[in-house]
RNA sequence: GGCGCUAUCGUCUAGUCUGGUUAGGACGCGGGGCUUUCAAUCCCGUAACAUGGGUUCAAAUCCCAUUAGCGCCA
């Protein structure tokens, strides 16, 4: 009746993310909602967005909204979910556990799953002594033949118990839309606990069950979630479910190629945000973590990447992340942005996560404009301009009088030379006071001085130093214009008091 | 310990299905041009088919084994 496949013909396909509210929104769960989100629009059915928040322990309303903006600063979105209802609601675990009991006592009824009153402690003896006879470790099936009576008596008694799932004794096999046919003997796997008791249901169970009822026609998910998997099927055969489709996706992984964490120094997509990162440049970057197109091209917006993206497509094996690619990315899109629209976005950036916002406001946004304009070739995120261009900002200065030294000059040199700048500047009028004419003015006083003809850096080193305060910027002609001409003879004023 | 997944430059990858490529692209890295510095940009370069067996005139590609890495369970 729920055949995947007459229901994507006449709808599309349905794909969902589930992610749990324990921790912030991280790259890997951003790059599965993605490739999620992707699938669902290129082939016109729908993304969901459902969170198992079963574990209240753990589970925190702020991680819950974290992974909302996350998903939606990456221009991600769902189109049922708790935030926003559907029709299969309610999108949240913690909200359903009326149904999942339901279901729990269906299969306890039929026989298909019992209560077990092992201890902790019995477990792990039986564990240990299974491994030491070289037997795979699963449970042993004690409890499976309980009477009844017992059962209900130890069920009274407040006995402490779990609900198992009885695991048919027979191989499961499976095909991955990546990864072609799976097989897994379910023998080697035994009864799993499917649930502490009746209201408190566990994963392996509850998915199902919410895969099930909303309507799920493909499961994209980590490749974490392989093994996982013949477990699912044998809990939906029990109920008589039908079975969705999987495509298990490669693995994000850190420099050591193992699972990508927090130990690799990992962050939350928000953090990424504060970096001044550009959403267009991670989905760009993440999409191409497992995924690559039949041609050669990188660059990719969004609309483009549901245009080309394809699970046949998607690579087997894990992919390290790379910041370095990542900031070549963003820095092909902080370029291709216009400087309006870059003004705007770096104005908002600063003002919400620079400590420096309060200085920000007595600069109009031309002045703003004028210094990214001439900053962006040198920065890879947002962050960088911070770092690179406070000295356009900065009334005071902070630097050593021997950096406005060029080669072998001497002090006297130097101070000679500041003020044969400090000459040429001031004979040009305010209007005109523009990088170009800056540089051809600087130019010819250089040509016809013998000292500076040879080594222009004698007087454009100093000059450029005393505007900056820094040993790596933007030319002094530029860094001139933006300062304005009573700034720039200011600066170099005190650079030659420094000496 | 058991089971599962994976294997092309340092990294992301194309090529593998359908055997014949100087094994391609990108990031990074190195060198050079431009240049007052740092960038940007242009040019050049660096670097890979995990190993061992087969099959074949021919193997990155097909088959088998091994090794390694990772994941899950406990």
């Amino acid at each position: 009746m729920d055949d995947p496949k007459t229901s994507q013909s006449l709808f599309g396909p349905r794909a969902r993310i589930a992610p749990s509210p324990t921790g912030y929104l991280h790259i890997g769960t951003a790059r599965t909602a993605l490739f999620n989100f992707l699938f669902a629009r290129k082939h016109g059915g729908q993304f969901i967005l459902r969170i198992e928040d079963t574990d209240p322990k753990r589970s925190k309303k702020e991680y819950e909204e974290n992974i909302y903006e996350g998903l939606k600063w990456l221009g991600i979105m769902w189109d049922e979910g708790p935030d926003i209802g559907g029709d299969y609601g309610p999108y949240r675990q913690s909200e359903r556990v009326d149904i999942y009991e339901k279901y729990l006592r269906q299969l306890l009824d039929e026989n298909k799953a019992y209560y077990c009153f092992c201890t902790p402690e019995e477990l792990e003896a039986q564990r240990r002594d299974m491994i030491s006879r070289g037997l795979p470790p699963k449970y042993s099936g004690k409890c499976r033949h309980l009477p009844p009576e017992t059962v209900k008596q130890y069920l009274a008694q407040g006995k402490h118990s779990v609900i198992r799932f009885k695991m048919p004794p027979k191989e499961v096999k499976f095909h991955d839309l990546i990864r072609g046919e799976i097989k897994v003997d379910l023998n080697l796997i035994g009864d799993i606990v499917i649930a502490r008791n009746l209201r408190e249901p566990l994963y392996n169970f509850s998915v199902v069950i919410d895969d099930y009822l909303m309507k799920i026609t493909h499961i994209i998910r980590g490749e974490d979630h392989i093994s996982n998997t013949p477990k699912q099927i044998a809990i939906q055969e029990a109920l008589g479910l039908p079975r969705p489709i999987y495509a298990h996706l490669p693995m994000i992984l850190g420099p050591d190629r193992s699972k990508l964490s927090k130990r690799h120094g990992a962050m939350p997509v928000t953090e990424y945000r504060k970096m001044g990162y550009l959403p267009e440049a991670i989905v760009n970057f993440i999409a191409l973590l497992g995924w690559h197109p039949a041609s050669d091209r990188e660059i990719f917006n969004m609309e483009e990447l549901i245009k080309e993206f394809s699970l046949k497509r998607v690579q087997k094996s894990g992919a390290v992340f790379n910041v370095n690619k990542l900031n070549w990315f963003n820095s092909q899109y902080l370029r291709h942005l216009s400087l309006d629209k870059l003004t705007k976005i770096v104005r908002e950036y600063l003002q919400k996560y620079s400590d420096k916002a309060e200085l920000l406001k007595e600069y109009s946004d031309e002045y703003l404009r004028k210094v990214i304009e001439i900053e962006l070739t040198r920065i890879n995120k947002l962050s960088d301009l911070i770092v690179l261009s406070d000295f356009f900002f900065e009334k005071n200065l902070r630097y050593s009088p021997d950096l406005l030294v060029w080669r072998d000059m001497t002090l006297a040199e130097v101070k000679q030379s500041l003020q044969d700048s400090a000459k040429v500047l001031q004979q040009i009028n305010q209007k005109d006071f523009l990088r170009s004419n800056i540089q051809v003015k600087l130019f010819e006083f250089i040509e016809k001085s013998p000292q500076y003809r040879g080594d222009k850096g004698r007087l454009l080193w100093p000059l450029r130093v005393a505007l900056s305060g820094k040993k790596a910027s933007p030319s002094p002609f530029e860094i001139a214009e933006i300062l304005g001409k009573k700034e720039t003879l200011r600066r170099i004023e005190v650079a030659l008091k420094k000496i």
